[in-house]
DNA sequence: TAAAAATACTCCATAGGTATTTTAT
DNA sequence: ATAAAATACCTATGGAGTATTTTTA
């Protein structure tokens, strides 16, 4: 009747791995505890999630099925997990996500305001997380760049700038007043290219990424002479070093930024918060 | 670690009559049992649900922020369990919602025409339970009549439609080329006040609503002389019966129909039907 | 034949039941 | 005094473990 979140995590971990014995060690639990959890499963549904044959597991369409609900299904339930625990410990909070590089706090003064009796908390996120944070309960509503995953968020679009790349002081192109996506042919972009559409096309030197969790660390890879990134302009006026300039690319749509919340709520708080974001938003 | 849905559900149980005994019966289990669980959810979030005092039960902040949660997730759970299902049986189904009066089976001949391996379904909704059937999975995608509850949704609107008045033959407007909603004062609307939010301002005499399920229903009273509904043009036109007309109400806002789904889903097919659904609507 | 999953068994935690007690008005 | 919830106590199921067998490229 009910299912089970215990069994469909387990089913998940299955099902990313396709392998028993892996995924039964990342969940540290002993691998016949795992065929036995994922045989219940498919006995209460009736239905077979995976093929098993010697050498390989997979996922039948039914299992594919699954695994694209249970995700959010799991995440939905973290935050519902977490918003219960906040609400019952301490004084009452709302807590903001933003990208880096986004001034939130004339929103969240005023929002602190209206509401002396909450306590607002900031969140800084990046480019993994952003929306993570949403989806698992960790914030109430998060300032967002795109391209995002929108499943299961409400996404309100609240400005746009343009974006530049980010050099080394000593580059060709340092100092220019524009630049044109052409002329950073034969550079290595240091990012992932789904965050740039517009490097499609471009002659440019594939090799494996370093990891780079922060726009620090991106910064100093580019210093470096390792190569370029592309940064919202707002991203690369706030983290200036002497080292490292960046110029408007013409040929490179500008950066969205959006708020973002779970689409299943809808607190007056949210909204009132997205409201005062958009106004304040207006008035620059 | 996980959370049990079978305990969330009791906790619903209860939150919605707030004493333990009725909800006990309700979910066919014991009273002494269901205590037990609803205190051992309790202990696993560490927080506090209830405020039990002795004649009455009442919940706590973070009882009211997990029942706002607690629905959603149900029903979330429901659908992914209903996919899985459906997925494994037989052939590959699609299935769409659509409340009285659209038509949607141009947009569904071209999408099954597309897709020959498929089994397109399609489901009449209602009022009560037109995004109900998006949320627990029963249909993918449905078409739907505004106002609704948007959580959880994805909505597209697709058209808006003129509304009218549905009387009996024999009534003073009956005939006329338009009416004003002042002219319907006195009269009894046959009708949740929340689908003619207009109607507030109007005098009107104020009874007990008789259960009326489906369109048919209402026209029967509409015939009866028991009062007037207010109806998209398309259901009214629809429905036709010898001793009830209907006439355009100037002031009435028209009806919004959309397209509406899952917003935690993105599958390819039902972005293909939304595309096709609206280029259709964009020939008429 | 060897890696991978399934089966056999044991143990304890948890969900269910009935009978009874506590509690607050 | 009494309605409502909590506690006590018992049973059965389900999830966890280890040891072992089955399966198939």
């Amino acid at each position: 009747m009910d299912l089970s979140l215990r069994k469909l995590r387990y089913f998940v971990a299955v099902a990313e791995r396709l392998h028993f014995g892996r995924a039964a060690e990342a969940l540290h639990i002993a691998q016949p505890v795992l065929s036995r959890q994922i045989r219940s499963l498919e006995e209460e549904l009736k239905v077979q999630l995976f093929v098993r044959s010697r050498r390989a597991t997979h996922l039948t369409p039914a299992g594919e099925q699954l695994l694209a609900d249970a995700r959010p299904l799991l995440a939905g339930a973290e935050a519902a997990w977490r918003r219960a625990v906040r609400a019952g410990r301490g004084p009452r909070t709302f807590t903001v996500g933003f990208m880096p590089g986004l001034i939130v706090t004339p929103a969240v003064r005023v929002f602190g305001e209206r509401h002396p009796d909450l306590t607002v908390e900031v969140v800084r996120t990046s480019w993994d997380d952003q929306t993570d944070v949403i989806r698992d309960g960790r914030v109430d509503l998060g300032y967002v760049r795109r391209p995002i995953d929108e499943r299961g968020l409400k996404v309100r679009p609240l400005l746009a700038e343009p974006r530049v790349a980010v050099l080394p002081a000593g580059h060709l192109l340092a100092g220019k007043e524009r630049a044109g996506i052409a002329d950073l042919a034969g550079e290595h972009l240091l990012q992932d290219r789904a965050v740039v559409p517009e490097w499609r096309g471009v002659l440019a030197s594939a090799q494996a990424l370093p990891l780079m969790r922060s726009v620090e660390e991106k910064l100093e890879h580019v210093a470096a002479g390792h190569g370029v990134v592309i940064l919202p302009l707002s991203v690369a006026a706030f983290y200036t070093r002497p080292d490292v300039t960046h110029v408007p690319v013409d040929d490179i749509g500008p950066n969205q930024v959006c708020l973002a919340w779970d689409s299943t709520r809808r607190s007056p708080l949210i909204q009132e918060f997205a409201a005062i974001a958009v106004e304040l938003q207006g008035d620059l």
